[in-house]
DNA sequence: ACTACGCCTTAACGTTACGTCAATCTCAAG
DNA sequence: CTTGAGATTGACGTAACGTTAAGGCGTAGT
C-alpha cells in the first residue's frame, strides 16, 4: 500500500503542505522518492503520521513530538506529566483572564444602565457641582437654596434623605481615600474603610440587584482606565486617587 | 512629563523594543521625534499604553486593541462578550486536552504497573499461546495438561478459578469484538458488550483500586497508538480490532 | 498526437509579537 | 577626549503551516 502525498493527505485529514513540511523538518520522510521526485509513502509512514496526529492533538510541539518518537528509551511518562503541568498552568491563566473579561463586562453592564439613567451618576453630580459652582450663586438669589437642592436631587433621581446620605458617604470616603494616599497601602484600615463606603455609595446608583463583587471591582478598574472617570478622583484628591481605589476596591472585593 | 523610551518602558514594564513595534504597526506613535531622531513619548502616550496593556493582559491581539482604541465609537462591549466567547472556547479545549491527557496517563501508569509486575499481561498471554503452540505438544507429553496451566496461572498470578474466568471473559470480548466488526458499529449492543467484558478483565490483572474510566479509555487509545498492542489484537480478529475496540470503550466509559 | 486538467515539485512570502544581534550615532560624565 | 549608557534602523529567528507562483508529470479525451 503505498500512497502519494494527496492520497496520505486525504487518509489522515492533513493538508499536503504539512505533509512537506514534516518532510522538511525530518519529522515524517517518504519511504522513497520515485523517479519524478514525487513523494512516496508507505504504510509504517502512514503508522507514523497516525502516532504523530495523536501527540498533536495533544497540543504537544512538532519538536516535541520528533524528541518523543525519535529517542528509543521515549520517556511518555515524564513527558507527559510535564505536559500536563504546561496544561494546567494555561488553563488556570486563562481563568483569570476570563474572570477579568467578566469584571470588565459586569462594570460595562453597569455603566451602561447609569448611562441609560441619564449618564453615569458620578458626571451628574460633577455637572452638578459645577453648576453650582458656576451658577449656584446666582440661582440661589434667585430661587432660594431649596430650590436647587431639590432640583440636584430630581436630577439624580434621588430622595432628599438619600440625596444627603450619598453625600455624606461619599465625603467619608474621600477622607479615608485621602488618608490611604498618604499611607500609599490600599490594604490598610483607611484604604478598606474607602473602599467600603464607596460600595455603600454605589448602592445609592445602581439599580437593585445589580451589585456584585465583579461589578464593583470592575467599575474600579475603569476608573483607572478611562480617562474621564480617573479625573473624577484625580482631581477631587490627587494623581493617582483612581488607582487606589482601584486597589483598594480590589483587595476589599477579594477578601470580602 | 516627557520620556524616553528607555524610561517609559521601565515606567510600564515592557521593552523598548515592543515600544518601537508598537510604533512600527502604529498602535502607540510617540509624541515627536527630537532633532536626534530620538523617540519622545508625552503623558497622554502614558495613558495609552496603559489601556493597550490593560487589553494586551486580556489577551487581545494587538490589532484588536488598535481596532478598540482607534474606532470612535469604540463598541467595547460587543468586543468584550465576543472576546469572553472566544476564551471560553480555549478554555473548553483546554479542557478536553487535559481530559485526554489524562487519560494517557492513567493508562500508562496502568500499563507501568502491569510491567512493573512482569510487564504486560497481555503480552504475558501472548507468549503463554506462543510456548503452548510451539513447546506445548511437547510439555504437556513430558509433564501432563496440568503441570503447564498451572506454569501459566502463576505466570498470569491468578488463582486456578481466576485463570479460567480470564480466559472465558476474554473468549466472549473476542466473539462480541467479532461481532461488532461485522456491523462496523462501536455502538452496538456487541461492541458494548465487548467493552464491558474488557472491563471485566482488566479488573483480573489491574491492582486493587486501579481502575478508572480514564485509564479504560487510556489503555484502549494506547491500543491504537503502540503497534505491540494493536497487534495483539488485529492478528486475533482482523485489521482494525483495536480501534474498533478503542471506539467502544470510549462510547462505553463516556456512557457509563 | 495534442491538449487539458489534476497532481506533483520547489521557492518564497505572510502570519504574531516581539527577542536578539549588529552596526552606528548621541549624550552626559569623568 | 574617552568611555559607557542609551538611542537609532535593519534584519534574522520563532511555530506551524496557508497561500500563491512558476513550472514539471500523468493520464484521459478528442
Amino acid at each position: 500500500m503505498n500512497y502519494t502525498i494527496k492520497q496520505l493527505s486525504d487518509l489522515a485529514g492533513v493538508s499536503t503542505r504539512t505533509l512537506r513540511y514534516y518532510d522538511q523538518i525530518d519529522l515524517l520522510k517518504p519511504e522513497r522518492i520515485n523517479p519524478s521526485g514525487y513523494r512516496v509513502y508507505g504504510p509504517k509512514q502512514v503508522d507514523l503520521l497516525q502516532q504523530i496526529l495523536f501527540y498533536r492533538e495533544l497540543a504537544f510541539s512538532l519538536k516535541e513530538i520528533r524528541s518523543l518518537l525519535k529517542s528509543p528509551n521515549f520517556n511518555l511518562r515524564d513527558a507527559l506529566t510535564d505536559h500536563h503541568k504546561k496544561l494546567i498552568a494555561k488553563k488556570q491563566h486563562l481563568e483569570q483572564l476570563i474572570r477579568t473579561v467578566e469584571q470588565t463586562l459586569a462594570a460595562q453592564k453597569g455603566a451602561m444602565q447609569m448611562t441609560d439613567q441619564e449618564k453615569f451618576e458620578a458626571f451628574k453630580k460633577e455637572k452638578l457641582a459645577e453648576n453650582e459652582r458656576q451658577y449656584g450663586k446666582e440661582i440661589r438669589e434667585n430661587y432660594g437654596k431649596k430650590t436647587i437642592e431639590k432640583a440636584n436631587k430630581q436630577f439624580a433621581g434621588l430622595s432628599q434623605t438619600d440625596y444627603e446620605k450619598t453625600q455624606a458617604i461619599e465625603k467619608e470616603m474621600f477622607e479615608n481615600l485621602r488618608a490611604a494616599m498618604q499611607l500609599n497601602d490600599p490594604a490598610s484600615t483607611a484604604a478598606q474603610k474607602a473602599a467600603a463606603l464607596h460600595r455603600q455609595w454605589l448602592f445609592f446608583f445602581w439599580p437593585e440587584g445589580t451589585y456584585s463583587k465583579e461589578a464593583h471591582a470592575g467599575l474600579a478598574q475603569m476608573y483607572v482606565d478611562d480617562p474621564r472617570f480617573t479625573s473624577y478622583y484625580d482631581t477631587r484628591l490627587a494623581n493617582g486617587a483612581a488607582k487606589m481605589l482601584r486597589d483598594a476596591v480590589n483587595i476589599y472585593t477579594q477578601q470580602n
